[in-house]
DNA sequence: CAGTGAGCGAGCTTCCGCTTGACTT
């Protein structure tokens, strides 16, 4: 007989409250909700005052059946759920699955994980806010009743199994209108003149100093008679200005910052980072990682002073709170910060170690003091013209948190972040000029968003929660609309004067422009979508609908506004222009006639098609079947030209001999290929092209491929063979996959023993064939 | 196992937010 059960969301969570609460006390998880709206149709029953229809999942009947056996046998259930919307309709989900009585059932949160605050929290109870979960079960069948109405619309006006909602499309939003921000953008480019002075000071000393022109110049021609007049020119220091600042630390990590920052830093994406934080947070070495909160607790704040002042000193503590900054922040945890400040290192996989020391530099960082800095800008001026030379330096006169910590940007101007350190001038110093250039630069269109830095922008506008920014990536990927891609840019030719001895000399320079890393395109399908949501749910693809929801989330919250009020309020109008759009609206395929092919004069057209994106060349007709080809991965269908789309049909195509057979080069099920002798050989992603690949080439892949066999074979019985894969060596036999017991020697392995291994069943369990749920 | 691209129609797809394992040829 249990006197006290305590249900909380987070396993971990309850192993470290079982600490505090002693053997009176035990403490179990509900391992997050463990009721939703029924899964297999819209769970709404909106005729019904839109009365929710909840079932428990199948994969949460067994936790249920657990807490339910452990309820009835304790005396007093204690509920101690997030102190959020989220975690108040748990608590509430809770008492009607397991049976509870509301009045003795005692509703309780933590605002820090201490024994004080435990214990604290224990003497007041209180119930279940109904008004918090009433804005919960708002906020529930509002995203339903979107993603569920929406869907099917889009199954009939553009393609099965797509998808809407809130949030995600959205967040498709946001890639596609940046996407044609950098499809309409032209660069223009100026020339920016930089010169290299040298002189004297008043000490004697030789000094060099490079500086930049104040004024651009746009023509060419300009650039040069600006040069011009400098031969000749004198130049003197005109003014210097010392100005002090400081620089404070960024506050602690929440998920967002922490994504960012470990994509900046680490390389990792969004999903990596969660699921290496998860370990961490298992490990009971950092706190909660889904979060909001930038703030940090009493026992936080005091520890960390504590490690700051031993490890560098008095000076550089400095304790501080912060306020969180994101819309819609509920604040139900902590900043992520190390469970432990006094351990700076930590065990584990590298990625966990890399991870963590992030972690704990970001939040000591955080408690630590400003940085003292001096700025100074001379400027020099000029006898031939009023047009000034400036150079900027950056000294730090104490380092403060820098000591252990910078924020990167994602900016990857690396010159714009660069901080030099000026020689000694003086005030009417004459300099000469050594060199000056003139080099060309080109504007660079809006950034492209990485996954990391879309997550930012989502939190901005307040969508998505922490426990969603990683799912929202990935589903937005899943379902065809955006994908990660790199991009090798393009050369372009930039022109560069320099002034050097009472010379002008230009010469070209070539460099690459649209490089891009690991970056968030939209793909036709996603642009598609993303038009037909717009021009009938205007009021839903709003970057601001979110906000407003929200708004009326918080007057139900506090009990100033009905649910099933808002809810009405919502759908009457919602479910008229749904029926509209289904009565009368056409299908979307994103079609564009592209012009006519001049060899044969038939018309050239692109669509998406039921497989993908294709152009068409001819009309189907009962005498004439038209050709298709698919689009290549870094073409779409809004901006592809006739030429471009001609050349798509030029595959498959003959690239040569080898062995006395035809090598040909062509595009199939599994990406681009290299026929051979009638066996396949895939191309490079990112190095290799159908269209142009050589015979040379072509040949150095069958070579590889077949060496790459060589080695995956490691010895061969008939029918059994010993193959090396990607999670080690294993015996393939009769198609099925056998596990190798370990400790034994693959290379060592005879036919006998093969058999036995066999014949003993050590089958792994493969999903083949079977459906996933 | 290196396509397909029409149209018919059955039956299926789908949301967001809270939490962890399962499971890899």
């Amino acid at each position: 007989m249990t006197e006290n059960l305590v249900i909380v969301e987070s396993p971990a969570k309850a192993k470290t409250i079982e600490k505090f609460l002693g053997k009176d006390y035990m403490v179990v998880s509900s391992f997050g909700h463990i009721r939703d709206l029924v899964r297999n149709n819209l769970g709404v029953e909106v005729e019904k005052g839109f009365n929710p229809v909840y079932e428990v999942p199948d994969d949460k009947k067994k936790v249920v059946a657990e807490l339910r056996k452990l309820a009835d046998q304790a005396k007093t259930v204690w509920i101690a759920s997030d102190e959020d919307r989220e975690g108040e309709a748990i608590a509430w989900h809770l008492i009607a699955v397991l049976g509870l009585d509301p009045a003795t059932t005692r509703r309780i949160v933590f605002h820090e994980i201490t024994k004080d605050a435990i214990t604290r929290a224990v003497e007041s109870p209180r119930q279940v806010d109904m008004n918090l979960v009433n804005a919960q079960q708002a906020r529930r069948i509002l995203d339903r009743l979107v993603g569920f109405e929406l869907s099917p619309v889009l199954w009939k006006k553009v393609q099965p199994s797509l998808s809407a909602g809130r949030v995600q499309s959205v967040a498709v939003r946001l890639l596609v209108d940046r996407e044609r921000e950098i499809i309409g953008f032209r660069a223009d480019s100026a020339f920016r003149v930089t010169g290299s002075f040298s002189g004297k000071n008043s000490e004697g000393t030789d000094v060099m100093l490079r500086a930049e022109c104040t004024k651009k110049f746009t023509a060419e021609a300009d650039a040069k008679g600006f040069l011009e007049k400098c031969i000749g020119s004198a130049f003197t220091v005109e003014n210097i200005v010392v100005k002090p600042g400081t620089r404070s630390p960024a506050p602690p990590f929440t998920t967002s910052t922490l994504q960012q920052e470990a994509y900046r830093k680490l390389g990792f994406s969004v999903a990596q980072t969660m699921s290496v934080a998860q370990k961490l947070y298992e490990g009971g070495k950092i706190t909660y990682m889904r979060t909001d909160s930038t703030n940090l607790s009493m026992l936080a704040l005091n520890t960390a002073r504590e490690v700051i002042t031993a490890e560098y000193g008095p000076g550089y503590s400095r304790t501080r709170q912060f306020k969180t900054s994101s819309r819609g922040a509920q604040e139900a945890h902590e900043a992520i910060r190390p469970t432990y400040f006094d351990r700076k290192e930590t065990s584990g996989s590298n990625n966990e170690k890399k991870l963590y020391e992030l972690i704990w530099r970001r939040a000591i960082a955080s408690q630590m003091a400003d940085a003292k800095v001096e700025k100074t800008t001379i400027t020099i001026g000029m006898s031939a013209s009023p047009v000034n030379f400036t150079a900027t330096g950056e000294v730090v006169l104490f380092d403060g948190f820098l000591k252990v910590y910078t924020e990167s940007s994602d900016s990857n101007n690396a010159e714009a972040d660069e901080k030099t350190i000026l020689p000694r001038v003086d005030r009417g110093m004459d300099l000469t000029a050594e060199t000056i250039t003139a080099l060309q630069r080109f504007t660079s269109p809006p950034p492209r968003y990485t996954e990391a830095s879309l997550v930012k922008k989502l939190e901005e506008l307040g969508i998505g929660r922490p426990s969603t920014y990683a799912p929202i990536i990935s589903t937005i990927q899943s379902r065809g609309y955006v994908a990660r891609e790199d991009r090798p840019g393009e050369k372009r030719t930039i022109a560069q004067l320099t002034l050097t001895k009472g010379k002008i000399t230009r010469i070209e320079k070539t460099e690459i422009a649209g490089k891009e890393k690991s970056k968030l395109f939209p793909k036709d399908i996603g642009m598609i979508v993303n038009d037909f949501l717009i021009a009938n749910f205007p009021d839903i693809l709003d970057y601001n609908f979110t906000a407003g929801v929200e708004k009326e989330f918080d007057e139900i919250a506090a009990g100033e506004m009905k649910w099933d009020k808002m809810i009405s309020s919502f759908y009457g109008p919602f479910r008229k222009t749904v029926d509209d759009s289904l009565s009368t609206r056409a299908r979307m395929t994103g079609a564009r006639l592209l012009g006519n092919d001049p060899a044969s004069g038939l018309p050239v057209s692109v669509k998406m098609s039921r497989f993908g994106p294709v152009v068409q060349l001819g009309e189907a007709s009962p005498d004439q079947k038209p050709r298709f080809a698919n689009l290549r991965r870094d073409q779409l269908l809004e901006t592809i030209t006739l030429e471009e789309a001609l050349t798509l049909f030029s595959l498959p195509r003959s690239i040569g001999t080898f062995e006395e057979n035809e090598m040909t080069a062509g595009v199939g099920k599994f990406g681009p290929y290299v026929k051979h002798a009638g066996k396949f050989y895939s191309l490079r992603r990112g190095v290799d092209d159908p269209y142009t690949i050589t015979e040379e080439r072509a040949v150095e892949l069958i070579r590889e491929k077949r060496e790459g066999e060589k080695q995956k074979l490691i010895s061969e019985f008939g029918d059994i063979m010993v193959l090396n894969g990607r999670y080690g060596p294993y015996i393939v036999h009769d198609k099925t996959n056998y596990r190798i017991p370990k400790g034994t020697d693959p290379h060592k392995l005879t036919r006998e023993e093969c058999l036995a291994i066999i014949e003993k069943g050590g089958k792994s369990k493969s999903t083949r064939g079977k459906k996933k749920k």
